[in-house]
DNA sequence: TATGAATGAGTATTCATTCAT
DNA sequence: TATGAATGAATACTCATTCAT
């Protein structure tokens, strides 16, 4: 290949991806307006400006849309985790971070939680997405997770206290927003940020008092 | 109104409760063959022997026997957790069985919890399920709590305290049966089970350690 | 049931009888018009009057609406030849009857000609109409024949060659229609009707000359 | 024009002929693997190593590549005529070994006979593929039945009576093989090759004795 | 109370073809 | 010569809902 070729390919390569973007964008706006369920190939076509024969070129299925912006929403909630945790010091503050950035991603978020459950969702039934992309998807939940297994052990954990610890904190989490966003959780004068924080709290103490069982 | 008329209307009204009856009947059971999504209008009207546009003599709409079907799920929810309550003596047996119930409820019926999910995902987006029947669901919902609350309160908790209390098992419960129903929890070699329950005598053994807060 | 309701059910089937033939006749003429591949479900709503969803109350499928076509057509078909039978009196001129007639109805009716290749068409490719409908629309064509078959027993031919005799006259008129639909007929100077007629009394007459095999 | 112009040319009209006898090798195995409706621009360009656009340059449409196919297949069947007419000495030998040659390769090829019959469909219907490439594979046709007409004159024959004898003889074997390859002959109990062969014979048997009309 | 017929909007996906690059 | 992107029209079929009867 020759370096104008090499520089042709490159350029051609960038608005290709520039184009996909655009179209998740589209995607994203679309989503945001319609909710999951009025998200059609059709309705995001449109919003990108296209026919919706034209997103073929670009994504193989309706579905390979779904997955790849619950790739960039996960993989944006791993950044937002780690950044969290980069900024603090001891592993203490660091798991609490950890932990508190997760929550918060999803809490200013909606659509991301949503995204987040259709994931989910999919496990229920069992088409999914296909049980290759679920399982990538997974996985990036895990990585996003992950800070707050480390950063337990780093205070003394077990490899299996660390990964319960995981478990409660999603759940709670979860649990939180769930009530949170669907503003159930005024029905209760509670605070869903107060609530989790509270949690974690109250788990890293438990955490650092020696001699007790987690 | 004569008595007669009165007692052919009495007579009507019954027959058409058990008409009611006998359509929700067969909505659940296409519900539980073919999930949420399968179940359109057309295969619970064939499924109870109507035709579609029988149904809309009994119900206002698909979404109207949808908020029926979790009315009914949760006030079998409601009955569940006061059995368990009524087995126990002491409030702390008491309290404990009331999370548990509420827990092991939605863990052996998947179709349940896919009713609540759905009514809570119809709260994230602006339509829902319309608001008043949105508030007769959630004090639903809230009945079927409630003994956790009293019980709490016999503990010695205060009114916002219980209340909190309520909330963090439900959020708790709820994301572990997230995790467990979607097999995820498997990836953490967890027990959805198990942790409930260390979740709740943790919270009841705090509730009864004397001068510590919350 | 009532008198009435008896007459109301008998006035609704009329009509619905009626519905589908004025179904099936757009569907024809759409065929007419734009032959097989052009029949496309939403044009022969269109052309009945119809939105396309509306068919579906009437046939479970556009291949429904095929089978039924071909149906019409192939007891058009064994009408035409019975008619044509009837008419003559001794064994031998009933045959030739029989068999012109069936000539004749394809070749005056081109439509009928392809939707009879149709037929056979699925036979090629594993899908078709459906094994059921394939067997019945079978036995309709072979009824269609079956007065060729019974006038060469009555000629003193075996069943054996009576059958051989109907596979024979099928595949020589077939042939001569498929040349002379297509206008390649022509092109060797010939006349398609007077081949089938020579062709039939050849055979007809080594029936009938005694001491010879067929 | 110069010299080295004029053999650029004929290098690059060599090439260009690979590439197009590539693409209709690729559609052959496409069209042999799908059948013809499976058998789209898409697919064969994709089976070629091609992008669809990519035929364009080769070919003036998707018909064109069809008429291409068709070509061929009749020039195969000549070339397998000629060779069976080649292999005989005697003229009622030589007819015969034509018709039947022209019948089994049909029989064995279920895709060209798919394909001849396209042609021929294309007549039923005003488009066709285009009224000179028509005459050409029609030409074509003649061409591969022509040793018929030339045996049956060298067995004294009229020219005309030459044509009769080609024209049914065509239709009576695509008759049966309409019937073979539909499995439909098996309905009758009949076998394809012993009928074509019987009715060839009889007619060649009708042709040599003198004296009688055919 | 129930039906059967009908609508209109919608579904994801495929197709042959065109065109700028 | 070939590509990648795009189009526009088409495909069969499903949906919740309405309405005359």
């Amino acid at each position: 290949m020759t370096g104008i070729e090499r520089r042709k390919q490159g350029r051609a390569e960038a608005v290709n991806n520039l184009k996909r973007g655009l179209i998740l964008d589209a995607a994203r706006r679309v989503f945001e307006r319609d909710g999951l369920d009025g998200a059609s190939l059709r309705s995001i076509a449109l919003e990108a400006g296209y026919t919706p024969a034209a997103l073929y070129f670009h994504f193989d299925s309706k579905e390979a849309i779904y997955a790849e912006l619950l790739k960039s929403s996960l993989a944006s909630l791993a950044t937002w985790v780690n950044d969290a945790v980069a900024r603090a010091r001891r592993p203490a503050a660091r798991l609490r971070a950890a932990a508190l950035a997760f929550f918060e991603f999803y809490l200013q978020s909606p659509r991301d939680l949503d995204l987040g459950f259709y994931l989910f969702r999919g496990g229920m039934r069992p088409k999914g997405l296909g049980q290759p992309r679920d399982q990538e998807l997974n996985a990036l939940l895990a990585a996003a997770l992950s800070p707050i297994a480390a950063e337990a052990e780093a205070l003394g954990a077990t490899r299996k206290e660390a990964n319960l610890l995981v478990v409660d904190t999603f759940a709670h989490a979860a649990g939180l927003l769930l009530l949170a966003h669907t503003g159930r959780i005024r029905m209760f004068g509670a605070s869903a940020s107060a609530l989790i924080e509270r949690y974690i709290d109250e788990r890293i103490e438990r955490l650092e008092r020696p001699g007790e069982a987690p």
